[in-house]
DNA sequence: CCTTTTTCTTAATCTAGGTTATTTTTTCTG
DNA sequence: CAGAAAAAATAACCTAGATTAAGAAAAAGG
């Protein structure tokens, strides 16, 4: 099943009985979205906390010049959602669309307060979530003032392995922050 | 007392008895440093999170070339870690050390660990302090790649009113990413 | 399978910000 | 308060990566 996926990740950090998975998993909504869907529009408030079961999700941000610039990606086994408007519930940034044919657990805001409520220890998962998401994008803010642009794709390499391969140019030169022309030219030098 | 400014902080989050704050505050130490005087050196493992009830704490990575790149300040008011080490307890990468003479709260690793079991809803607190920590990690990581130096100044003022008037351009040109040299040449044009 | 769209490549030119070096100003410290 | 150290300013020159433009290759879509 869709939601094994999910549970083993879980299992990583909390332990739930039978009745507890049950109970979390009926606040799970199950989507499917072909390519280039998008899930999340800038101004949109983001409601669900989305997880890959598989494909692949990209989170970015649109300046006023047109141009795109990847938060991140999230292929299968990760959560994805704009964090600032999922936790405000105010109107995000971001644009969250699919990179290919993808299938996703959601759960709302509502649903994970209640289930912050009913079975606390999700405070524990998601804290953990958040701490080593924190610890990745401490490390990514840095990085991007400090690292050239070979560097920054070297690290692309290593944090995202199987997308290497899967996604274009144009999209990895969008997450390390150079013009595609500079990128194709880097790696042919 | 120096743990007002720390449990107005936490009754913003979360509602505690009196019981349960003077069992938070017997996990606490105080602690006094100088200026300059440094509380992590990159190889150590950070055993304690910090909060500063005085003075200013700075985050910082230093590169192969001697660069100083500053992850973040933390004035009165703020927590500062880091994360990496503290989580994971292994040897970070980070130094920490004090702008001014400053008057800190520490808690370690294992009494947080211990709250978290006997006072579950310190959980709450510090995922919603992880969340919001987050996002401010995930727009800078972007700002870095898309904003020129000027305009990370200005977010730089705007995160930090009050560090403007009172640190070094050269610790603001080691935030924003740029050298000593051109923020002065920047802010006389 | 053919057409349209998107992506990739190459190359010439340009610029934000870096480097190096020197001088002036400010701030520590004894 | 003097001398030393650190920070800031200024300027000449340098480079990583942007911009613009145009053609080639690949992918998408009907």
């Amino acid at each position: 099943m869709n939601h094994d996926l999910l549970l083993a990740n879980i299992a990583k950090h909390i332990q739930l009985n039978e009745e507890e998975k049950q109970h979390f998993l009926s606040f799970l909504q199950v989507k499917k979205v072909k390519k280039k869907q998008h899930l999340l529009l800038e101004g949109d408030v983001n409601r669900s906390a989305m997880f890959v079961t598989s494909g692949c999700l990209r989170a970015y941000h649109l300046d006023e010049n047109g141009f795109q610039y990847i938060q991140q990606f999230a292929p299968e086994g990760w959560w994805i959602a704009d964090m600032y408007s999922f936790i405000t519930q105010e109107p995000g940034h971001l644009y969250i669309d699919a990179l290919c044919d993808s299938e996703l657990l959601l759960i709302s805001k509502a649903n994970l307060e209640k289930l912050y409520k009913e079975i606390p220890k999700f405070n524990h998962y998601f804290r953990v979530l958040a701490e080593k998401s924190l610890v990745s994008f401490q490390s990514r803010s840095m990085e991007n003032l400090r690292l050239t642009a070979k560097e920054r794709y070297e690290k692309f390499c290593l944090r995202y392995p199987t997308l290497i391969d899967f996604i274009s140019q144009k999209q990895i030169a969008a997450y390390i922050g150079v013009t595609p022309e500079f990128l194709s030219k880097m790696l042919h030098a």
